[in-house]
Order: structure tokens, then sequence, then C-alpha cells
RNA sequence: GGCGGCGUAGCCAAGCGGUUAAGGCGAGGGACUGCAAAUCCCUUAUUCCCCGGUUCGAAUCCGGGCGCCGCCUCCA
């Protein structure tokens, strides 16, 4: 599989799993202030496929997805709400996987919280301090970047080209502007933990760095975030990973495109953000994900409730020809047929192809449309309508680790619901032969109400749930 | 200003030197139906922002424009 890394500006080949079975990912996480909104969560969908795709095919993921609970943000969040800063990272971080569930993503492998690692990162600011990348100046440490050659390499900066933009903040003791936190000095009411250098807080780029070595070691297969991470966290996490490693610090990195509304990157600050769980709530877990699959994923993308509802409505199409391919193969295992088989090989091949192509996601589900297509074809030309049934069989498979498709209609109802649907649907088809449309009308609209919708095909009556 | 990306049908979106230029949504026409909804079938880019160039051949490569966006400060 071949991905398109941040360093090298261009694809780099992931060695395949009878090579090097273990794969090593790292996803930057949530700080744990709020609630995700939709924009935060386009990496945390994207990489889940990412890695549930190349768990499918063979690899063993380590995926790690830290979560930020020491932060400025969390600590005026407190503030304003009079709080802890420990009881508001609490509270967030489950909200956080509550809204993981929701997107439909799989836990992580480890979800590593800062707060259980500060020990680590002030033995691994003392080890850079040791090696002279780093130095202390009045309780605060910072990074010393000139001592490191490859600064800039990541995000194609050279230091004079940043110096013109750079700025210091008051009353920091900097020898270089460009120098950043590895450990800050605590103000009064501020969380903080004792240090060598005093009581103080370290700064945001070393978890990530302190985390991944002890959970991944000193280089990672992948290393992935949003693009509006490359600098400066992610050039800064290089420094400190590399400088002490003498390894590169990943192989392989990703950044996800941002989200955006009317052209605008969403965030918190603009203001022009939408909760990730108002979204699923509204759409459904599967539309989002669809929504978010059907751009690829390098490049920005455009929220709007019209492109939701867009992707809603493709999600459910495939589902209703799932639902009657399903009907028309009575349950019972169907082999695909000759004149078949050729059309829906070439199109599982082009899956395949397009998401070891970079990842193409939009690609891969234009295939499975591309499936959907030749069995309603094959059937309206008369072919035995049962084969639909393994069409439908491979399009579930190929969709599991998009996280799509998996849904079947009676399942997940409790009980006896399954039975007892079926049971007024037979009732309903009597009554229509005997011409009591009234009553099966009233049947139909009641289910409805109930969010079981009923559909008439010349092949019986199909039902879903809304 | 520096670095990076993008511009393909009404809208969304693949495409990485030779394909009939995928797929979705929408729209138009038709079929089916007790009704409704849905479903099914067909149609919907001689052309890929503009201008040059390379090539037997370019949406795809090169040069120059124009227009958007991101990063350079916390940010997925």
């Amino acid at each position: 599989m071949r991905l398109w890394s941040t360093l090298e500006r261009g694809p780099v080949e992931l060695p395949p799993p009878e090579e090097k079975k273990r794969v090593g990912m790292y996803v930057c996480g949530p700080t744990v202030y709020d609630y995700i909104h939709i924009g935060n969560a386009r990496p945390f969908i994207v990489f889940d496929v990412l890695r549930r795709y190349l768990e499918s095919r063979g690899y063993e993921v380590v995926y790690v997805q830290n979560i930020t609970d020491i932060d400025d943000k969390i600590i005026n969040r407190a503030r304003e709400e009079g709080s802890s800063p420990e009881e508001v990272a609490e509270r967030f971080t489950r909200e956080y996987l509550e809204d993981l569930r929701a997107l439909g993503a799989k836990l992580p492998t480890y979800q590593p919280r800062a707060r259980a690692y500060v020990d680590k990162m002030i033995e691994l600011i003392e080890e850079l301090i040791a090696k002279g990348h780093a130095y202390v100046a009045d309780g605060d440490v910072y990074f010393s970047v000139r001592s490191f050659p490859g600064y800039g390499k990541l995000s194609g900066k050279s230091l004079d080209d940043l110096l013109a933009g750079a700025r210091v903040e008051l009353g920091e003791a900097k020898r270089d502007p460009l120098d950043f936190t590895l450990w800050k000095a605590a103000k009064p009411g501020e969380p903080k933990w004792p240090s060598p250098w005093g009581l103080g807080r370290p700064g945001w780029h070393t978890e990530c760095v302190v985390m991944s070595r002890e959970l991944l070691g000193e280089t990672l297969d992948i290393h992935a975030g949003g693009n509006d991470l490359i600098f400066p966290h992610h050039e800064n996490e290089i420094a400190q990973a590399e400088a002490l490693s003498g390894k590169p610090f990943a192989r392989i990195w990703l950044h996800n495109g941002m989200l955006t509304v009317k052209g605008e990157k969403m965030s918190k600050s603009l203001g022009n953000f939408y909760y990730a769980r108002d979204v699923v709530e509204l759409y459904g877990t599967e539309a989002v994900r669809y929504f978010y699959l059907s751009r690829h994923w390098r490049k920005p993308l455009d929220f709007s409730p019209e492109a939701l509802e867009e992707a809603r409505k493709a999600v459910e199409g495939v589902y209703e020809f799932l639902a009657e391919a399903e009907l028309a193969g009575g349950g019972k295992e169907v082999a695909l047929p000759e004149e078949l088989a050729g059309e829906v090989r070439l199109l599982e091949e082009k899956f395949h192809g397009d998401l070891e192509d970079d990842f193409n996601t939009p690609g891969a589900l234009a295939a499975l449309q591309g499936m959907v297509n030749a069995g309603k074809r094959f059937a309206a030309a008369g072919g035995d309508r049962r084969a639909l049934a393994a069409i439908a069989q491979r399009i579930r498979k190929l969709a599991a680790p998009l996280g799509l498709f998996q849904r079947r209609g009676p399942a997940g109802l409790p009980g006896k619901a399954e039975e007892i649907i079926g049971l007024l649907v037979d009732l309903r088809a009597e009554l229509r032969r005997e011409r009591n449309f009234r009553l099966a009308d009233a049947i139909r609209e009641k289910l409805a109400a109930l969010g079981v919708e009923l559909r008439d095909t010349p092949q019986g009556t199909v039902w879903t749930l809304r």
C-alpha cells in the first residue's frame, strides 16, 4: 500500500504484512475541554477506517491515540464553570468516548492520558537538557531549535523564514524566539507537578513523543493528524524525538485535510462549528462516515446540511438494494453466476486497488456502488434474482472495514420484534389480496409511525428501519 | 511575503500520459402500482479555470496567468 507522506511530499510504500505484520500507528487525539466538533471527527473516522482496512489486509495494528488532559483550555474552562481542571478533563474524556462510539469508530488499542505520563515527560526533558538540546530559564524549560539541524523539514520552513513571523510572549526567557516550551513553571491556581526545575507542567508538544515511545517504540510506522498540526506541533515532536534517538520519529506522516464551512476552516474560534454528536443525531452514523469517505482524506471537505443529506440518501440507496437482494436470496448461500462474476471481480479489484493507492476511499465507494448497479442491471435483464444475494454478501464484506453497510434490517431489534413485524407484513399481504386496502394501509401507516417502512415490490414486501 | 494544496457536468466527487472521463445527489423521460411512497429502466461533460509548450497522443507533464483555501499563533 502506498500512502502520501507529508515528510517525503510523495507516496511511501507500507511494507506488505508478509514482510512486516505489526504496524505502530499514532493519531493525535483531542484536548478534553469541550465536546468535539464534527471537523475534529474527520481524522478519527478516516484513520479509524485506515486502521480497520489494514487489519482486514492481515496487518496487526497497534493504534494509539492520546488524550490531552493537561492544557490551558482545560484550565480556562474549569475557571469559567467554577470546577477543577481534573473534573473538566474527566468529564470530557467520558464524553469523547461516547462520541467515538456514536461515530462508529473502533476503540484505539491504547488511549494514554498525558497526566499519567508526567514523570516520563520529566525524564525525557532531563535527557534533552543533558544532551544540550534544552535549557532551563526561570523555572521554564525550552527546546533549543538551533540545536537540531533538521528543524523545519516536515513543514518545509526555514528558520530564517520563521523568524520573520516569530513572536515572544511577555515574561518568556527564550534564548531564541523560535524555541518552544517543554516545561512551564506553574502560576497560582494551575495544576502542577514537582520537577527538578520546580513546580510546573509539561508543554503540549512533549506528551505525544513520550507516550508514543512508551507504547510503540522510537520509530512509528504511521503518525497521523490534521494538517493544521504539521507546524508547529509535529515539527516540534520530530525535533524532540529525533534529537534524542537519532532515528526517524515516524516512517509515514499522514495529515488529513480540514473540514470547511462555506470554504472556511471549521473551528471553535470562528464559531462556525457543529458538535459531532448533534450531526450524528441528525443524519446517522453511517451518513457521517460516508460523507467523510466520499472525499479523499488529504483534501479539504466542505460541510453543509445538503452534503450530509446527500450522503444519507446514498447510504439508504445501498441499503435498499441489500434488503431486496437478501430477500431474493431467501437467506440461502447463492453462487455468483458466470455472467456477473467477471464484472464483480473487476470491481472488487478496483475497490482494493483504489484503497492501496493512497487510501482512495471515494474510488472504493464508487466500486461498491458499481456492484449495486451491476446487480440491478443483471436483474433487469432477466437474470436470476437470487444471484443478487451473492453480490450483497460481497458488498457487506468489503464495506466492513469502512464501518458501512453492516446493519441488518432486522438485527438490533429487541426480542421478537422482527417476527412480529414479519407477522404484520404477512397479514397485510393477505388483506391486500382481499382488497381490504383500508386496513392494509392502516397497518403500513402505523408501522411507518413506529419507524418501520414498508415497500411493495413485484417480489414481495420489503421493510426497513428508519 | 514564505511554505503547501485546490480549480473536472446543475451540485458533490474519482482520475497520476492512450479508458466509452468512475460514482453519488439532483433534473428530465418511461415502467410498475388499488393508492402512497419507494423501486426499476433510460437520458444527463466531444470535454476537464485560461494561455502557451513537450508528445504520435495531455484532465493528467512543463512554463505563465487568473481564482479559491490552509499553515506560518491555540487548533483535527
